[in-house]
DNA sequence: AGCACGCCGACT
DNA sequence: GTCGGCGTGCTC
């Protein structure tokens, strides 16, 4: 743009003819390409708008990141032809992608293709065209229905429907109402209604019932989280807020109430929320208080339902966009606040490329965008607790529960004493099953928690020690009693049961099952307890993604007496009823080879026990562990996060780990292990010296999950107080290092799972 | 990513 | 002599 006087002397904008795009192209080279722009498309192409061009000998689509007057290439093509209605990346989110580019070392093409839903990507699921039926402006509707209810009744059902729901599509009409299209048709002729050609916008919660709700009255520390909030939504003070509170003190209606304010400040926003689909209670939640205003962005959608979705918040008919990790890249305008709940969480780690991890880029949107961004959690990360320690976060405590309901009692079982009683490990030991005996007589509920699906862990010889292992993976196998086989939980072969030791020099008989699975705690409790109605939870018995809401209904109505379940029944469920939580084996996190695993523990046995307890009656739960004096086990009974953080951090300081350090994990992997270790010690050598000298380099060593599907799998793992400098030289390694034959390399910065 | 170019071995 | 193997390098 140039500015010039105009003929009537005010200052004016002249649209200048931007001669040049420069383009990335969907094919991962992590450059970018000169395009003309011919005078035809000046208008059409802007920064995001989506092109199609030509590319050595074909056509390829791409993406305009920035406009020029000239290029320093010569043999500049023109661009072909632009994609979709407007820019589909916004300046700001643009800016966000090239950020996660440099951070996360991902080809920037990589990373437009995460924030872009691939529904948006390719126009290949457009906008569907209906028919909407409205009434005519002007028409004596209301009187004219009760002349009709006689005579034609169909018609005045449909004016009153009209009447009540306002214009709708005449697809939904006609199935809503049961009716075919002719009374439709008959009422558009008397003039009293209209029919119009119009984009249809597949609503995901459509037939859905929303209780609408109304902002509460909130609670003292609520009150003054949410005016700390406002002040950062209103003038960036603070830039972001740190909301610790225990499960049941009203973070949601903090975060609803703060979300009201940035409406009434015109603006928009974001609530990131872990899985949604784990989740639906507090979409519903959400969708209660801010009804259409609401755009849900899951994987559960259909494409159709994503891209219109996508297109709502695009085009300010949604303010507000609501769903798990990627949602955070949501064309929102006039963003105003980025709410990510259960920050702690995992899953907001991307697995593979762009690795990026959606609470810390949330910050930096944040940042690009000046909007609040909040983190709120009932165990917030070390890493995000540390920040508000240093005066990056302003923290905000919500340490009491809004119904004044006591945190439940947590009870410690030294399950070596146990198998001391006893001679033999017990799936339950004898408290856990006085206790769930004692709920069953009142009719109240239970949980059991695992995190490991299936019958057994592993299959084990008693006399030589074989496990039955993954041929392809380093990891036992589980055994699977339904199916009768045994499963690999990381590549999902799975084999038929052996009746005899598989090892020629021992081919014992007496092979049987070791460790237990969710599945052996469902029979065990069938069997103790016939009468119960026990019901299993996890990833096997959830595939379909209706059976998910089945179970938990059943839980809620009282068809169940017992659910069994891994992590996904551990997190954001409440259910009134439930009095008691079992913790089968809290060790099996505990054992981990990784740093964060006392955090996990910590977290998992905090958030297992916010299930448990009622208005009146305070729940119980009992956690099963081998190592009952661990500090993260003993926090977690104390329900002392402060304790347990202070103590963590100095273990983190004291071996310059996160986050006094950033951790960049490579892994290599590839068929032959020699190329790897070769390979491995070559490029960890070379980047050395790239790096200041205080940056830890160790490796390459074998990783923790030494092999899948069927490759062999070393990393390296480098530590440093600064990551840039670390990020560049891997970088520039990267662009010139020659890897050994099939050797394959991804770097995973700030990784979250070393294994 | 693809598609060229290019330089070697074994076929009509 | 020509067909085809896949190593290397370029695409505005």
């Amino acid at each position: 743009m140039i500015s010039h006087v105009g003929s009537n002397g005010k200052l004016e904008y002249k649209h200048q003819m931007s001669e040049i795009a420069r383009v990335v192209v969907d094919l991962a080279l992590d450059r970018e390409f000169d395009y003309r722009v011919p005078p035809r498309l000046d208008s059409d192409v802007k920064i995001g708008s989506r092109v199609l061009v030509p590319f050595g000998k074909r056509k390829v689509y791409g993406y305009v990141v920035s406009l020029a007057g000239s290029s320093p290439v010569s043999n500049v093509k023109e661009i072909i032809d632009t994609v979709g209605r407007g820019p589909l990346i916004t300046e700001a989110v643009l800016k966000l992608a090239h950020w996660i580019s440099e951070y996360y070392i991902t080809p920037f093409e990589m990373v437009v293709r995460t924030i872009l839903p691939s529904a948006v990507r390719h126009e290949q699921s457009r906008f569907k065209e209906g028919l909407l039926v409205s009434i005519r402006e002007g028409a004596t509707a209301p009187r004219s229905i009760k002349e009709m209810e006689k005579r034609a009744p169909r018609q005045a059902e449909i004016l009153a429907y009209l009447l009540s729901h306002g214009p709708t599509y005449m697809k939904d009409l006609t199935k809503r109402l049961k009716v075919a299209n002719s009374p439709v048709r008959e009422l558009k002729k008397k003039g009293l209604v209209d029919i119009a050609s119009s984009v249809i916008r597949r609503n995901p919660s459509w037939g859905r019932e929303v209780v609408a709700t109304e902002p509460h009255a909130l609670m003292p520390q609520q009150s003054e989280a949410l005016k700390m909030i406002q002040g950062s939504i209103r003038c960036l003070d603070p830039a972001a807020v740190l909301l610790h509170g225990v499960t049941g003190s009203g973070k949601t209606e903090v975060y609803m109430q703060a979300l009201q304010f940035a409406l009434e400040q015109g603006k928009g926003g974001i609530i990131l929320v872990p899985e949604i689909a784990l989740t639906p209670q507090t979409v519903e939640r959400f969708r209660g208080r801010f009804g259409d205003q609401i755009a849900v962005l899951h994987s559960h959608l259909s494409t159709g339902e994503r891209h219109d979705e996508w297109y709502r918040i695009r085009d300010g008919e949604a303010r507000i966009a609501i769903g798990a990790r990627s949602a955070l890249f949501a064309p929102v305008r006039n963003l105003g606040l980025i709410v990510v709940d259960e920050e702690h969480e995992n899953s907001y780690k991307q697995e593979e490329a762009p690795r990026y991890n959606a609470r810390d880029v949330a910050v930096v949107r944040g940042r690009i965008e000046r909007c609040a961004v909040v983190l709120g959690s009932a165990t917030p990360s070390i890493e995000s607790y540390h920040n508000a320690l240093h005066g990056k976060y302003a923290l905000a405590r919500l340490p009491h529960r809004v119904d004044h309901r006591k945190m439940p009692a947590l009870r410690i079982v030294d399950m070596r004493e146990e198998v001391e009683r006893e001679g033999r490990v017990n799936v339950l030991s004898r408290d856990l099953r006085d206790a769930i005996e004692s709920r069953l007589q009142h009719a109240e509920q239970t949980i059991l928690f695992l995190n490991r699906r299936g019958f057994a862990t592993s299959l084990i010889c008693p006399k030589c020690g074989y496990v039955a292992e993954c041929d392809q993976c380093s990891v036992s196998m589980t055994y699977h009693k339904k199916a009768d086989e045994l499963r690999c939980h990381i590549c999902g072969v799975y084999r038929r049961v052996p009746a005899r030791c598989p090892n020629r020099d021992c081919n014992d008989p007496a092979f049987r099952f070791a460790g237990i699975g969710t599945q052996r705690v469902e029979e065990v409790v069938s069997k103790l307890f016939p009468k119960a109605r026990v019901k299993r939870m996890d990833s096997d018995t959830t595939i379909r993604k209706e059976s998910y809401n089945e179970i938990l209904g059943g839980f809620r109505s009282g068809k169940i007496d017992v659910l069994v379940g891994t992590q996904m029944i551990a997190k954001g469920l409440h259910y009134p009823n439930v009095t008691l939580v079992g913790v089968i084996n809290a060790d099996t996190v505990l054992h981990m080879a990784d740093f964060r695993a006392g955090e996990r523990t910590f977290q998992l046995l905090t958030q297992v026990a916010g299930r448990a307890g009622r208005g009146d009656v305070t729940g119980e739960v009992i956690v099963q562990t081998f190592t009952p004096h661990h500090p993260a086990v003993q926090a977690a009974r104390r329900m002392d996060y402060e304790g347990f953080c202070d103590q963590e951090i100095e273990f983190r300081r004291e071996l310059s780990y996160p986050p006094f350090t950033h951790l960049v994990c490579i892994t290599m992997r590839g068929p032959s292990e020699g190329h790897l270790t070769y390979g491995g010690t070559l490029f960890a050598k070379k980047l050395k010296p790239l790096m200041p000298d205080d940056v830890i380099v160790a490796g390459p060593t074998p990783a923790p999950l030494e092999k899948m599907k069927g490759l062999y799998r070393y990393q390296i793992m480098v530590r440093a107080h600064s990551i840039r400098p670390v990020t560049a030289a891997i970088r520039d390694l990267l662009k010139e290092f020659k890897w050994p034959e099939k050797v394959r390399c991804a770097v995973d910065v700030d990784a979250l799972s070393i294994m």
